[in-house]
DNA sequence: GAGCCAATTGAAAATTATTCTCATTTGATA
DNA sequence: TATCAAATGAGAATAATTTTCAATTGGCTC
């Protein structure tokens, strides 16, 4: 693996990856590398052919297994669409929210957290232990807007 | 179809589909029993085999074709687990959020919205339109935090 | 820099999930 | 109760995902 696509993201991968004793190849490198060169989210597919660009002939089972370990790690975020389907973007642990533009599939952060001030109490109270949640905004971007 | 299972839930499924020109066939008035009646969201497998109970033999693909058409009505949602897979659950067209406890993945309501009072302005000056969200809690409900 | 070893990969098979096709059945309406 | 478009069932077809296992490779040690 050359240092060509090297940046910010990668070395962020490469850490958590060499936290956990998990190898820093060159095929989940790549995977960093196109989800987060993307600006749109990627299904399994589109992250298999964009890594295929890079380092030629590559197994789809890696990509799957590459990208649910990812997930567990907090380096990708799994997107659902309204209509199904899902998508995967570059996430770097952070706690963000993302809005997906549904025409597109582009996806744009924001950081403030709409949950975050939402009093738990009501809910609680039924003795529910809220761990996490999972907030996502849909709509449409101002490309797809303006080309409608 | 005998009546032995109608219920407010049923008959309001009957009036959605009636008022869309759509049949109210034993299938479908079955799928809204199963799932109106099972407090967890259920996959499609347990959705059909519910069915099944019911009616005797049922065609699995009319299960998927009803649960993505009541997806569109509004009267079933689909909610998507952090590790991966999905279930539906039976709602009212209200605006209501989920909570679902990721052990026995149980289902309760919060009506109250977090999102709502949330302001879209640092969002929408990306010239973003936000359409609609999706809000879901993690975490455990009481019988499964008692049995951990 | 070479060698070692467990972790990772690729390729294909196996499994699982979902959709499609079309002949038959059924609900709603008259 | 006759009619007919809508809906269903059964299974084939397709797509998505996971598994298996031999071959490869990254990260160490020397």
């Amino acid at each position: 693996m050359t240092k060509d696509f090297e940046c910010t993201q990668e070395s962020y991968a490469r850490e958590v990856l060499r936290e956990r004793g998990l190898k820093s190849t060159a095929q989940r490198l790549a995977v960093v590398h196109v989800l987060h060169t993307s600006r749109k989210s990627l299904s399994v597919g589109e992250v298999h052919r964009g890594v295929k660009d890079m380092l030629g002939a590559t197994g789809l089972a890696t990509i799957y297994r590459t990208l649910e370990m990812f997930e567990d790690l907090g380096i990708v975020k799994r997107l659902h669409f309204p209509g199904g389907g899902y998508g995967y973007t570059f996430s770097q642990g952070e706690h963000v929210h993302h809005m997906v533009c549904v025409d597109c599939r582009g996806v744009f952060d924001f950081p403030e957290c709409p949950v975050e001030s939402f009093d738990y109490a009501s809910v609680e109270k039924q003795g529910f232990r809220v761990k996490n949640h999972s907030v996502q905004l849909f709509g449409q971007c101002v490309k797809c807007a303006e080309a409608a």
